[in-house]
DNA sequence: ATGTAAATCGTAATTATTATTATTTAGAAA
DNA sequence: TTTCTAAATAATAATAATTACGATTTACAT
């Protein structure tokens, strides 16, 4: 997911370009990696003392609720990143350092297709934690 | 996990034998679905009003250390249950509705044995979210 | 029975998140 | 370009989950 692309889907869907809007999407482009929106917060008030909770908390939901961002939790918190870009349904290997991550192209639930019949499957969540090579 | 394995595992580990304790054991062993800390204290607090936030969140991060809770973030709140008996390695199937489970054999890492040669794996998660068929 | 560390109670503090109100701004329309 | 209006933002307050603290009580070893 690049600017470009991030811009498009607010436009379409009739969000205004504002700066703080701008500033949040560079921050995550430059920093491809999960934020908290404390995280969010303590760097973009370096550069840009005027960002207040309300707009970091309420334009992250728009973000995730776009797909601009994709939301997990780590240790007890909510992170974003920037939403990768390959089409494929896939699944992360998470850094618990660096908060990186690495695409894992494999689905678990490829392979139990069929195997809960009578229940309604509405959604899953595959992730996998640790070090990666630079944080070993 | 029943009363009895919970409470030898706590005097393994030198905890004491309260009725606090007791009260909260037995609750999640009759109750065997996902609750909120805030769950257990309202259902506790009808039988046994004095039972303080300290009390419950104390125990439920001394039960979850010990392998006698699990816990899980379900809708943006932990969420603990009686860890099960079975003693392989599985994950769940969680209804979203009533908060009860099912146990899935299948481990999704069993097939990516190798495929993170240079990555450090410490923990992963899989759990499959939606409606149990009681609840559908 | 007694002593002591652990556990609990009652409450306060902390932290993450959401809500509110007044003000500012992006983008459309005149 | 100027003006208008809904959206966005800032500053702050409110809410809710969780953790911390000092005083008191309790389990249980001696």
């Amino acid at each position: 997911m690049n600017l470009t692309k991030a811009w498009d889907i607010l436009k379409e869907n009739g969000f205004k370009e504002t700066s703080k809007r701008q500033q949040i999407l560079e921050l995550f482009s430059k920093d491809d990696r999960y934020l908290t929106a404390r995280d969010l917060l303590d760097v973009m008030q370096k550069d840009y003392p005027s960002m207040s909770y309300d707009t970091v908390y309420r334009n992250l939901a728009t973000f995730v609720s776009l797909g601009i961002l994709e939301e997990t939790e780590l240790s007890g918190e909510r992170h974003f990143r920037m939403h990768c870009e390959s089409d494929q349904h896939h699944h992360h290997f998470i850094c618990m350092d660096c908060g990186k991550i690495k695409e894992i192209p494999v689905c678990p639930m490829d392979m139990l297709g069929a195997a809960l019949p009578a229940y309604e499957i509405d959604n899953h969540k595959f992730e996998i934690y640790g070090k990666c090579p630079e944080c070993k």
